[in-house]
DNA sequence: ACGGCTTGCACT
DNA sequence: TAGTGCAAG
């Protein structure tokens, strides 16, 4: 696979930053007194004090560890402070460090492409602004260097700890006789040294940075130097650094990959690695991963910093452990409605700031099945068409749940005996919102031009009905894929053969739906408590199309905006993605392919215009419009007040990416120019597998030029 | 009786 | 596609 490697060019500058302990900080800065404690933050405490989920420094110096219990950590530090995770609707609530995280990308975002990669960690390639100080103002030339620059450690450098060694640091940060690339680094962490004091007189919260030329060694080394430290890798220091890194310490080779590299190939370091060909180690691994290994074994990793600071998916889940774990559908109907109103609030939320929806709902659950031969079976997820609205998604949320039941309980079924022992539990429940898209409103992603496009479309576009189908399901008609129609589901009775012993509670939904029925529902109205109360309109099998939504507008709903604790300030912060992706003039990118590239194929103008009109919950229909027009979502609680309603012009284009002339790319303007790369960028290849695992695993994309 | 809860991604 | 499984923190 003579595959031109990415060494050569890889002369960016990326930089992996990471929140110090972060749930701890985010606690810490509500409640100063805490700092300088030894303090950790907890999730729930009945038992056995609580799990911890993240440790201060000064905890960790008495032997606390993630996963230890609240109690544990007591016995080995008495003093420790345990900080408990807010709680909401009966479960963790982890709002406030999203929030707090998003602040933190807010002000990375500013200076260079930004990959938000969880809650608490970023990516940034800082070429560009790397490049720019060099040219402007390289580190020699500065009279002086700040002192946070002046801590890096930079690996290789000797007399790293000596008293001295601020002084080699700047020798280092300034040297003139040394290769572009490296004076390239220095920048960067200048810059990332300024980007991290920028970041804690913002928001209080100190992080780790690892600066190198790539994101896997940024990332290895972000945390070398804990907290409020960074590591910088040059080039020259690779080697010597994964040659006797523990395979396992490499990120993707912390779990299974990692254990076989070593059990099968009896490798222990990623320099160990070495020692194979790429042909053995795609044999084993596949040709992706193969690749991979045998890339990083040598330093190479191509992947590249994706502008993406909002996340892809929203997920809102709980366990049920053991005894805990849910017996009856009304608790399982409870949990789920729980569940489904966080989630509503959060999609609330982010179509509100973000101007996103969400198009796909899934349930995932956890069971066990008593005394069953195949008891070892796994509830099997299912997903439909995501409606807005809170009853909707809980209503929807269950049914999907009931499918998974059905199917896992099988046709074998499970005697019912009574209303307590079904002979299964519930150990598990999420429900997570995906396939986010931008919702086409004022300045807009480019890509909604190729929205709905989905892979194989050079072959067939899809119809009107299709995509209306996919997109905005109406009511109960039909959304389900595979054999069993929704209404099926629905409408399962207790005569099939086997019983579900509360399905006529369908009609009796819970109580704590009401009110909470709205599209933007406010939050804090769950009740922890577990009334049954029965006679809900809201819930009888619903006739088709006609959603009984007549609790649906008296909702008090507060809407959801930012409600965290302190500060918060970030709504501008979608914005400035959307903008880093936004064409202004719309016809822009069209004109430049219609201009310099008459091949490609004729823009189809479909008419499928969809719309799902969010009026609280009022039914949602979906409608489809006159072809080019579509109205657009619009969250008009009382206090939602920014409302999107609007009349959006939208044309459906529909263009084959390969048909694209690479040629006419240089001329786009530089926004434009990077999404459309991506699309041109040559694709992972087809896993032709042997055998072995298929583990996941990432792939440098494979470079030209 | 489990670390819980979230995310992202590859694969099929 | 929907569904599964791995990995990370």
């Amino acid at each position: 696979m003579p595959l031109a490697r990415p060494e050569s060019l890889d002369s960016r500058i990326i930089a992996h930053i990471d929140m110090d302990c972060f749930y701890v900080q985010v606690e810490q800065r509500k409640q100063p007194h805490l700092r300088g404690l030894p303090t950790a933050v907890v999730q729930y405490n009945e038992w056995k004090g609580g799990a911890l989920i993240a440790v201060s420094y000064e905890a960790r110096k008495f032997g606390v560890k993630r996963s230890m219990r609240g109690d544990e950590a007591k016995q080995v530090c008495p003093q420790i402070q345990l900080v408990q995770v807010p709680v909401a609707r009966g479960k963790a609530d982890l709002n406030a460090y999203r929030n707090a995280g998003s602040e933190v990308v807010s002000i990375l975002a500013r200076k260079g492409r930004c990959e938000r990669a969880s809650i608490d960690e970023v990516y940034l390639d800082l070429t560009d602004s790397a490049e720019a100080m060099l040219k402007e103002s390289p580190p020699h030339s500065l009279e002086s260097i700040d002192a946070e620059a002046l801590k890096s450690h930079v690996l290789g450098l000797k007399n790293e700890n000596g008293h001295d060694a601020k002084e080699k640091v700047r020798e280092w940060l300034c040297r003139s006789d040394t290769d572009h690339r490296e004076k390239l680094l220095a920048c960067g962490a200048i810059i990332v040294a300024e980007l991290r004091m920028q970041v804690l007189k913002a928001t209080e919260f100190t992080c780790s940075a690892g600066i190198a030329h790539n994101k896997m060694l940024a990332k290895l080394t972000s945390g070398m130097n804990k907290p409020a430290q960074q590591t910088v890798v040059p080039f020259s220091s690779v080697k010597a650094l994964l040659d006797s890194l523990p395979i396992k310490k490499m990120k993707q080779l912390g779990g299974k990959l990692g254990t076989s590299l070593q059990n099968d190939l009896g490798v222990n370091t990623v320099g160990g690695l070495l020692q194979f060909s790429e042909e053995k180690l795609q044999d084993r691994y596949g040709i992706n991963t193969g690749t991979w290994l045998w890339n990083i074994a040598r330093g190479i990793n191509g992947e590249e910093v994706q502008v993406r600071l909002l996340p892809k998916s929203h997920g809102s889940g709980k366990s049920f452990p053991g005894p805990r774990a849910l017996k009856t559908i009304v608790s399982v109907q409870h949990w789920i409605n729980q569940l489904g109103d966080e989630l509503s609030e959060r999609l609330c939320f982010d179509l509100e700031q973000n101007k996103r929806m969400a198009h796909t709902l899934t349930l995932h659950a956890s069971a066990y099945k008593l005394s069953d031969s195949d008891s070892h079976k796994k509830f099997p997820s299912k997903s439909c068409p995501l409606r807005y609205g809170t009853a909707k998604i809980q209503e929807d949320a269950f049914n999907l749940f009931q499918a998974g039941l059905r199917e896992y309980l099988g046709s074998c079924g499970v005697k019912i005996q009574g209303s307590n022992h079904n002979g299964w539990g519930i150990t598990a429940l999420s429900v997570s919102a995906s396939k986010i898209v931008a919702v086409p409103s004022g300045t807009c992603s480019i890509m909604k031009y190729f929205q709905g496009q989905y892979p194989s479309h050079s072959s067939s576009k899809q119809t009107p009905d299709t995509f209306i189908q996919e997109s905005a399901p109406l009511s109960s008609s039909g959304f389900m894929s595979g054999t069993e129609s929704y209404s099926e589901l629905k409408s399962a009775e207790p005569q099939s053969d086997y019983n579900f012993p509360c399905l006529d509670l369908q009609g009796q939904k819970i109580s704590e739906s009401r009110d909470k029925d709205s599209f933007c529902s406010s939050p804090k109205q769950a009740k922890d408590g577990f009334a049954l109360e029965t006679s809900q309109p809201t819930s009888q099998p619903l006739p088709s199309g006609g959603e009984s939504c007549s609790a649906v507008n008296q909702s008090n709903s507060r809407g959801c905006f930012f409600r965290d604790d302190t500060r918060v300030i970030l709504p501008k912060l979608e914005q400035q993605e959307q903008k880093r992706n936004a064409l202004e003039d719309k016809g822009t990118i069209l004109k430049f392919f219609k201009k310099s590239n008459p091949s490609c194929s004729k823009p189809k103008l479909e008419n499928v215009g969809v719309v799902q009109e969010l009026n609280l919950g009022l039914e949602a229909n979906e409608v489809e419009l006159p072809k080019e027009s579509l109205l657009l979502a619009e969250c008009s609680t009382n206090d939602c007040r920014h409302s999107l309603s609007q009349n959006v012009h939208r044309e459906a284009w529909h263009y084959k990416i390969d048909e694209i002339d690479p040629s006419v790319i240089d001329e786009l303007p530089q926004e434009i120019q990077d999404e459309v790369r991506s699309w041109l960028r040559p694709r992972k290849r087809p896993n032709t597998v042997k055998q072995g695992l298929t583990i996941a695993h990432y792939f440098p994309p494979t470079k030209a030029t």
